[in-house]
DNA sequence: GACACCCAAGAGAGCGCTCTCACGAGTCGC
DNA sequence: GCGACTCGTGAGAGCGCTCTCTTGGGTGTC
């Protein structure tokens, strides 16, 4: 009913339905305290009345500050995405932690191989005052690029080559560590190995921790098959496993859905678990909870993951310093597998 | 080294150093064809020598467009979030169409009662062009207002209520009864059901189907528990279900995290699937492949739901007119749990 | 009562861009 | 050969905000 005669109001139209001027208003908006408080009130009122929100680009125009982070998610992440709870899980933390600092998540699917240019386009063009990336495979150029353009960066997981923006990771090595002692201390001998992809930093890892352990068993032979993170290729080196050594009696698998894949394999050819072949998988996603048998795994905190990579990002935003790593312990969860 | 004197360059900058105007310049990068052939050559040099990159909030401030979409995600959406694979499923559908279409993907998860006005202010103050708002609890009040706030909006799922804005959604109907027909077909004729929150349509309207499904079969009596959605739900209701009845000899459950729910507990009371009961879910997400045995469900296309939402909302914010309503088919995919 | 001092409030520039309008040079028609 | 047109280009206003600088009206001091 009531059309707004000339749009959206602006700090101006405020201004005249307050009598006051148009910076009084703004330092009303901005939370000044030098406004005499009878002003102030009627200022707010106008504010209220007119439905007044402050226009963000106008803001950022002249602050050059847009309040928001971008959250970059590598072609890599966004195909594990469909079947993992890491990413979510990790978005949920940061979203979480941005919300309360009243900063805007900008999501970069970098499907392509073409998004390495968009994105590094899009950081220039000083949309975000921050990013947060996502684990990359390999020796990533991004991250230092991104340094290169002079925004903050924080990235989740170490990166291959040596880290030039700080970055969250968790404890890879000692999370193996206890798993494998688990496992040798249960008297298992022969034990394998699913690893995750050997151009990531949490497949190196993990399977670096799987070898250390097995030092423990003198002239015990590595037995390693490679997957890719996901049930499927847990499946199958869950089997090609199995032709190496039928004796196999334990399997560490580099993520919970690779074990599970794992478990399915052993099902399927007839080895009970944890009697015949114990399992123990990497990350503690909600469905370890509901394998068959429930699975015994590390668990990492996917969630603090995500919160701490935003309160870093934050910080640094902030122009205060941060930690060049934040490593993030991981503990071992005994269930039925293992 | 070659520090630049005052910060990144602006079209001055580059006007300058071409030799040409701004104005000229502007009509160069955003693709205007009245400039000579010889001059935007230069001006494209001069644009590469730089590195120059339009300020978006100073072109937003004129435009009034900000070249993002927002896509909001309500507290349930979020809680089901790490569990599922349907909303990832949905944000990489529309973070695909967006990229193509070189729009920003800003991610509202709103997760707490507060998050309502905020998000309102947000779309106030129009940081984006549109806003995709996925599958909301009954009759929430945000797409009317957000509709009313002036932007344009596509909603996931249609809504409880009278729909006000146009949404995408799937046919619940069609697939449940082929679900059920299924299951009739198979000769079964005791045939419960494992129902969503009757506060979501989806949840209800599966419900409806499962209900009308039932009349094939003369005298049978509707066996229904509700849950929400997740695993934990699926296993505590399948115990209910065969208090209340044991001679149930089939399924069919709203959401296959659910229907997984109920493989486990049927299992562990010794039932065997599909002989003594069958189980058919709803979605086809990943997950569904790897049960045990494999799910019998009705597949949804999450993907495409996520890439209709986007072209819907594109299209809206280019001022072109869209369906109230467009309704994507499901099927039916049989594999050994019924 | 005159001077210094402080604090609230206003004036005005300017962030980097787009877009309208005006202008000058070249082209065409009769 | 002169008016009417077209077409590429430039000048300049203005989008809505922040922030510095300035101003004016108290208040305190001796």
């Amino acid at each position: 009913m009531n059309e707004t005669p000339a749009g959206r109001p602006t700090l101006e139209t405020v201004a005249r339905a307050a009598g006051a001027s148009r910076a009084t208003v703004s330092r009303v908006v901005n939370g000044s305290t030098t406004v005499r408080a009878d002003v102030a009130e009627s200022i707010r009122r106008a504010i209220a009345d007119l439905g007044y929100v402050p226009n963000p680009a106008a803001r950022s125009l002249v602050t050059q500050r847009t309040d928001s982070i971008a959250l970059i998610l590598p072609e890599s992440a966004t195909r594990v995405f469909s079947d993992d709870a890491f990413f979510p899980g990790v978005i949920r933390g940061v979203g979480e932690v941005l919300e309360k600092a009243d900063k805007q998540l900008v999501l970069l699917l970098a499907s392509t191989r073409s998004s390495h240019d968009r994105i590094l386009r899009y950081v220039h063009s000083r949309t975000v005052d921050g990013v947060v990336l996502a684990s990359m495979h390999g020796a990533d150029t991004l991250p230092e690029e991104l340094r290169a353009a002079g925004v903050p960066v924080v990235t989740s997981g170490r990166p291959l080559g040596e880290a030039t923006v700080p970055f969250i990771d968790v404890e890879h090595a000692s999370g193996v560590a206890a798993a494998m002692n688990h496992l040798v201390g249960l008297g298992r001998r022969r034990i394998a190995t699913i690893a995750g992809p050997q151009d990531m930093v949490a497949g190196r890892e993990r399977l670096a921790g799987y070898l250390s352990g097995l030092q423990a068993l003198p002239g015990a032979v590595p037995l390693v098959e490679e997957g890719d993170f996901m049930r499927q290729s847990g499946i199958d080196a869950m089997e090609r496993l199995l032709q190496r050594d039928p004796g196999i009696d334990a399997v560490f698998a580099a993520s919970d859905l690779m074990a599970d894949g794992a478990l399915r394999t052993l099902r399927r050819l007839g080895r009970r678990v944890p009697d015949d072949v114990a399992v123990i998988g990497f990350d503690d996603v909600d469905a370890a909870r509901f394998t068959d048998p429930p699975l015994t795994t590390v668990q990492q905190p996917i969630h603090e993951i995500g919160t701490r990579l935003a309160e870093q990002i934050l910080r640094l935003v902030a122009g205060e310093e941060v930690a060049a790593s934040v490593v993030l312990p991981t503990r071992l969860v005994i269930r039925e597998s293992a």
